[in-house]
Formats: C-alpha cells, sequence, structure tokens
DNA sequence: GTGCTTATTGTTTGCGTAAACATGCTAGCG
DNA sequence: CGCTAGCATGTTTACGCAAACAATAAGCAC
C-alpha cells in the first residue's frame, strides 16, 4: 500500500479510501490511485482489513458430509449468496455427525476467521442442552429441532410427507408403507411421525416402519423384504436415493411399478426423472433453504435480528410416473 | 490476551507461546495461563495471527456449480485432507464456467484470506494463453490440459475411456455408440478422443458421437434417438447420469438392456449400482484426486516443490449388469 | 566464588489497514 | 474583504499477535 501511495504521490490513508470507494476523492486524484495499484498490482490484505474492522467477511459452513444430495445443494445455494454479498464460505467439515466431533468442530470454529456460521449436520445432537456453540457468534442450523435456542430454517418435512402419504392413499391404497431415514436424523423423523400421523387420520392400518440409512442399497434392502409380501401395494420412501433401490427390489422379482406397487420418494434430486418409472416425489427448494439461511445469518451479524425461531420453506408433490391406482381398484 | 496475562500474571508473549504450543514453558505457568484463558473464554484472533505470520492457514477451491457428483466427492476429500493438516476451505463458487467469471474469481481472489487455490473448473478456459492466475500464489487445477503451465492432476480419463470401449468389443459388439458430455469440457473430449482411438484400433467403425451436457435428460434424449435405430447394440455414456436417461428411453421403448443394448457410464456414483439394471461404469477414485490435490498444493506452499506437471489417477471398470453379448453373438 | 550454559520469561517492535483527528484549501456570504 | 462552511487530503494511532532480542534465574564445572 505503501508504494502505491508513493506512486501516486498520495498518502497510504488515501489509497485505502479509494480501495473501500468512499467517495469524498477527488477523480483525478482516484484515477491516479488506480493506475498505480494496477501497475503494482496492489491487493488489499484482508488479515489486516479484517484485523482492523473486526469483520471478517467470511461465513463458516459446518457439515458432516457432503455426499448427500440435499445438502450439496443447499451449500450450493449459500454459497452463491454469500458471493453476491461479498461473503466468503469457510467448510467445516466434520468426520462424524457425533456430539465428540461436532464439539470439535465448534471450539476449532474460535479459531476459525467466520462472522457468523450455518450448521448443516443431520441429526438431533443440537437439541441436547449439554452442547453448545461458541456464544457471541451468530448460527443458523438447518434441520433442527434447535428453534427455541437458535435460529432454525428448515424444509417443510410434515407437510412433504402428509402429502406423499395423502397422495398414495387418495388413489385408492388401503395403507403406505414406509422406508424411513436412519434413527438419529431430525428429517427422517419429522417424516416418519407425519406419515403415521397422515395414516391414523385417514383411519388406515399403520404398517410397522423399514429404517434405513438415506442409502440406495439399504432401499433395496428393504424393497426385497416388501417384494416377498403380497399385500404391499404402496410405499413411500424417505429420499429418492431409496425409492431408487426399492424400484430395483421390485423390478428385479418382477413387481411392475406403479402397476403392482406404487412409489413415492422424497427430495427431486436431479435424476428423479430419470428413473424407471420416472419417479413421483417431494420436492424440496434446497436453493430456497440455502438462500434464507444467508439472509437470516447476516441479518443476526448486522445486529438487527432476533436469534432464535423457525422458517419453514415449503414442499410440492411432483407427481410422475411411479404411483397409480391400486390394481384391485382398476 | 492481554487480560489472560494479566490474570495469570505472566507477559502476552508467554500467553502467546502457550496459544501456540510451544515446547519452553514452565508446566506450572502452563497452566496457570490455560486456567485464565478458560476463565475469560480467550479465542485466538486468526486475523492478527495472518496478518504477523503471513500464513492464513486456508485454501481457496474455486469451483463451477456444487451440483455435479464428481466435483463434490473431490471437494469433500479435499476438504477432509485439508482439515487434518489443519488448513480450512474457503469456497469460491463461480456462476458460469465462462473466462470472464473465471477472471473475476481470480481477481477477488487476491482479497480473499488464502495460501493457496485448488480449482476445479471443467472446461479448456484455463489452456488458453490469456488467462492467468494472480501470480505468486500456489495452484493447483483438476481436469485440464495446462499441465506445462500449473501443477495438474486428474483422472485417467483416456485409460477410463478406453477400458469401457473395449469390454464391450470384447464382449462381441461390432461397434460401440458415444453419448459425450459437452463440447467445452476438458473431461468430455478426453473420453470422446480415447473411445474413437479405441474404436480406430480395433478396426471397427466409429458412429456419429452424441453430444450431451452431462444431464441425465440430455441421455434420454439421445437415448430416443438410439432407440429407433435397430443396429445400435452397444452405447458407452460419458458419465453415469447421462447413462441413466438412456436406460430410461431404452425401457420406454421396450428395448431391453443388457438383452438387446448393452450400456456403460462413467463415474461410479453411488447410486450406479441400484440403477436398473445396475450399471457397467468406470470407477473414478475421487477421494484420492482431491487428496493428491491438497498434497501437492501444501508442497507448493511449503516451498518444496515445482509448480507443474501432471498426476494422473487410475480408474476401474466395474462389471454389473448392464452389459452383456449382442444377441446376435448368443 | 567465577564464568559459563541453559531454561524460562519479559520487552520491543512491526505486520497492513482504517478510524479518528488534523490540516489546508476553495467557495460563498454579508 | 474577511470570515466560515465544506471538502479533499494528510497524520497519527491502534487493532492482536508473534518474531527478535533482552533479561533474569538456575545449574554446573572448575
Amino acid at each position: 500500500m505503501a508504494d502505491v501511495a508513493a506512486l501516486a504521490g498520495v498518502s497510504a490513508q488515501t489509497v485505502s479510501r479509494v480501495a473501500n470507494g468512499l467517495t469524498n476523492v477527488d477523480p483525478s486524484t482516484k484515477d491516479r490511485v488506480v493506475a498505480a495499484m494496477n501497475e503494482i498490482g496492489y491487493r488489499p490484505n484482508s488479515a489486516a482489513r479484517a484485523l482492523k474492522t473486526g469483520r471478517f467477511k467470511s461465513i463458516g459452513v459446518i457439515m458432516f458430509t457432503l455426499s448427500t444430495f440435499g445438502n450439496m445443494r443447499t451449500l450450493d445455494a449459500i454459497a452463491t449468496a454469500a458471493a453476491q454479498a461479498g461473503y466468503s464460505i469457510t467448510l467445516i467439515p466434520i468426520a462424524l455427525p457425533t456430539q465428540v466431533e461436532l464439539l470439535g468442530a465448534f471450539s476449532r470454529l474460535g479459531e476459525h476467521a467466520v462472522d457468523g456460521v450455518i450448521v448443516i449436520v443431520e441429526s438431533h445432537i443440537l437439541d441436547r442442552s449439554d452442547v453448545s456453540l461458541p456464544t457471541g457468534l451468530p448460527v443458523v442450523i438447518v434441520d433442527s429441532d434447535a428453534g427455541d435456542k437458535y435460529s432454525v430454517v428448515d424444509t417443510d418435512q410434515a407437510a412433504g410427507a402428509r402429502d406423499a402419504t395423502r397422495h398414495l392413499l387418495e388413489l385408492g391404497h388401503r395403507t403406505v408403507w414406509h422406508v424411513s431415514g436412519p434413527e438419529g436424523s431430525f428429517s427422517a423423523s419429522r417424516r416418519r411421525d407425519s406419515w403415521e400421523a397422515t395414516l391414523l387420520a385417514a383411519g388406515a392400518e399403520v404398517p410397522r416402519v423399514l429404517i434405513g440409512d438415506w442409502t440406495a442399497n439399504s432401499g433395496y434392502l428393504h424393497g426385497l423384504e416388501l417384494a416377498k409380501r403380497d399385500d404391499v401395494t404402496a410405499v413411500f420412501a424417505a429420499n429418492d436415493q431409496m425409492a431408487l433401490g426399492l424400484m430395483r427390489a421390485l423390478h428385479e422379482n418382477d413387481i411392475a411399478v406403479p402397476d403392482r406397487v406404487s412409489v413415492v420418494g422424497f427430495d427431486d434430486m436431479q435424476e428423479a426423472s430419470s428413473f424407471w418409472p420416472p419417479l413421483t416425489t417431494v420436492h424440496q427448494d434446497f436453493s430456497a433453504v440455502g438462500r434464507l439461511c444467508l439472509e437470516k445469518l447476516l441479518d443476526q451479524i448486522d445486529g438487527n435480528s432476533t436469534a432464535r425461531g423457525v422458517a419453514v420453506i415449503p414442499t410440492t408433490l411432483i407427481e410422475r410416473q411411479s404411483t397409480a391406482a391400486p390394481a384391485s381398484a382398476t
């Protein structure tokens, strides 16, 4: 910076003013400074700037595994929105969704240069009262029950599961089986609870729930089970991958989808429309989740917002060709 | 820090020594300092530390779209390896893979607090001589031809495509059709060239190439075309998503896979084994790519490595159930 | 006890920047 | 003409930390 100032024949402070786009600089002076910056190849030092201003212009994203479709999309939306707001994203991956790992990530957080944090960790860990984030750091959480402690953004899991289940019931199916996500997952339990409640409200029998782990293979394994029973006509899988595996198991056993068994997924991943048959599923607006996360976080950072409460993003049922009326009703 | 020093009755420098884990501190003093840190809730300020040391302990990852499977896996591996090395990841998303966007990202780079950069932008942009990164910043590039200018890490695209094509030829197919990735993509052209070379080497006819855009839907559209021809018995799709769409088109037209048409993909995405039928595909070791990227970058940052050259990660053909000998050979 | 080394701790300094304050200059007014 | 308001620019300072150097205490050989 000093070199630039010398070359342009001004003080360092004026260079700083130009670099920050302040208005009270004479246009001709500004041009000279800009020219000098280009000649020297000046780049502001963000560390020094952060030290002086106390702002890092960066937000941390703590996430478990990048490999799930939804997290990926959410991260993408956050990153894009952040870039527009002049913030960069610092990824803080955790190897396992355990309390220990999470606490480790939080404590390391203090050493990271971030103004706020978005936590995308699918699990109930954050609900526990003995787990808390460093105070004073703005936080937004995706997918959690901790709305009383933190600011939370979430898809409307309950409405999505209700729509999926009701869609199948309205087609004439007597009941709907459910391949659920894993035990510890918040969204999995929300979808499961809503599925059960919808069946009960309709006076339908509630079958034993099948617990998977979000992977296509777990859907496949449960599909092999279901294929053995001839009383199964409709299945709601808690995500598209498990629906994919489920359909593979049905295909292998020559059970036609949707003629003999209807299948509904959840997520609407990009490939879902190219499954065989194209999958009826619940569309989640991950982009909206990501954008809203960032918006709420920036509000907190700027100090004009409360730090708690839940924001819910609606879902949409996308009807494709994996669902139909049951054979008995045809 | 001053507060901690006062509370512990030592100088700020001693607090610094404790914070950095230096050894030459008396154990009892260290205990006092640690106690004081905890009491006050001291967190080192990374901006100040970076300002003083000139190291940010962070590396930037420039990527176009997080939504492709491979990029995400690579990012995941990079993030995990970085965390182990004590580095954090700063994501620098670019909206479009155009030269302008990329240049913008590079120029913004100077303002980001990073010690090095990994570029994951599928395109030939970096090959162009008029595009260059800020000098003095260590760089590693994934998927590029610019090995003479930068350090490059890449999957062995050519070997993968060769194996896929040869596998189909060896099954007895007279030739192999190819659904390729988009024009501008480096990996797409590498796979396409290798497919063509393999056919020529085997004395097989080279069909017109079908150009897709990596999406399942583009595979579907080309699949509808191929379904109209009865001379097509084997297709190599340049990624699994397009293979998925392709197979959907074949299913819709009652063309059995693999009985009438064999299909091979590329990537081995997690769901590929649950496609119907389970997809024969070329496995890419994205984790190895990510880990190697980080390793090479850290070598550059530490100053004990050259800044150019290409490292290649091998692929493996995974045979599942979407390929078989052609009907005529049965 | 002297002179030396080693271990521990303290003092000074400056990294690059922007806020706060200070200066100088021009224009406008009675 | 003299005075003040307002604007462009310069000067000083401190952000929090760690490197370099300084100082003190302790141990040891002679």
